[in-house]
DNA sequence: GTGATGTGTTCGTCAAGGCGAACACTTGGA
DNA sequence: TCCAAGTGTTCGCCTTGACGAACACATCAC
């Protein structure tokens, strides 16, 4: 994650440092602010989900008047009542909230940023780094046999997928790994220490870290 | 995404059709409310940041008695107030608000649901549904050379991720696709129309299906 | 026609969020 | 030692979100 500042969290980000004071006060301009995108997010879902407004304000716990106003982008609702909306909705609280910015983008087998591999028979691409707002990274794992390769425990919530391409490995939790053949998939909690370690030689997997 | 009911958005959802009440009133119980992990992700958030509670209040145009408050679990920020220290921090706005519940999961080569499709040379696998706060599938794909798979476009916000495995394969935007070969990736909008071709036999691959 | 149920909207009221200022508290020069 | 500059906390005050009730409107049964 290091190197890609390109790609950062928020599509356009306007973290003013002194002219705060405008965010402060009521009549802020609100440049890319979310209330919009929650107005059409909120109709678009309820309306996915069949409801009606007086049945979604029913299950979620809210007054119908507020759902009303917050479908119409007016006002600027709590984390609290947005939550209960997404329950009963049954949508990631996210997706009401977030913008997004899709792109074509195209890596060859060779090309990407290796990762710095401190052994030479385990090498990591990346493929794509987490986007404005998702936290997962794409990795491309080429490794040979050898020694079972530790990873020490990333953040507390990461989440590793692993699905092998080709060859065989032992992947998963130190504890308790499991022989993955080309095909085979596996997930685990990336902040308990896991192991990647190739049987076969050539072997290939794509690994997507979850940042949560 | 249809037979995946077992895996829902929400850790702990707790819409009760009829004791709505009970949420909406200023004292409800709070099952797996946000609030509380808010609080514990701003702090960590902030001195992972290195930054002083007064810099960030500066940066995001919040008071810093505010900041302190919701720190300490107090309160029920509004989305522009949370939105804009999640911008401060330049951390996706998420990561603020979602608890977290990873757990091991293993699907070997062979099992896992089956794509209901609609060709017999062209097989998805369900890897993984998204989990409670993330929108991503992972699917295997296996696919025989034959006329191109055109896939009807997604739901806006989709993004598309493939990494082949083996074979070859003419993938992306139908307008525009590129040839992969294995370690290949490309990702693209999955919400205009786009191919996945194989051109030999055996190819497989791996897709990222993110809803933002 | 007319009442009954549904939709989504707009009112007035009250509690709570967000604000600046004042507050204890630790740190490091002079 | 004392003052300055930093930390994070707690105060009144005003704004505003969220509520319930009343509202206008469409649909359907009788």
């Amino acid at each position: 994650m290091s190197d890609a500042d390109s790609a950062r969290h928020h599509p356009r980000a306007t973290a003013e440092p002194q002219a705060g004071a405008a965010a402060a006060g009521g009549t802020a301009t609100e440049t890319t602010g979310p209330l919009t995108h929650i107005a059409s997010a909120l109709r678009r879902e309820r309306q996915r989900a069949g409801m009606s407004l007086t049945e979604l304000a029913r299950r979620a716990g809210v007054a119908k008047s507020t759902l009303s106003q917050l479908e119409s982008a007016a006002g600027n609702p709590s984390v609290e009542t947005l939550w209960a909306l997404s329950v009963a909705l049954d949508v990631p609280f996210a997706l009401l909230v977030q913008p997004a910015r899709p792109q074509v983008q195209l890596v060859r087998a060779g090309e990407g940023p290796r990762f710095a591999a401190d052994r030479a028979d385990y090498l990591a691409t990346v493929l794509s780094t987490c986007p404005p707002n998702a936290r997962r990274d794409l990795y491309l794992i080429t490794a040979e046999p050898g020694p079972a390769r530790e990873s020490d425990p990333h953040m507390p919530g990461v989440v590793e997928h692993v699905v092998l391409s080709a060859g065989r490995a032992l992947v998963g939790p130190s504890d308790d790994p499991a022989e993955l053949a080309p095909g085979d998939y596996i997930a685990y909690p990336g902040d308990l220490p896991h192991v990647f370690e190739a049987l076969d030689p050539g072997t290939t997997a794509v690994l997507v870290s979850e940042h949560t």
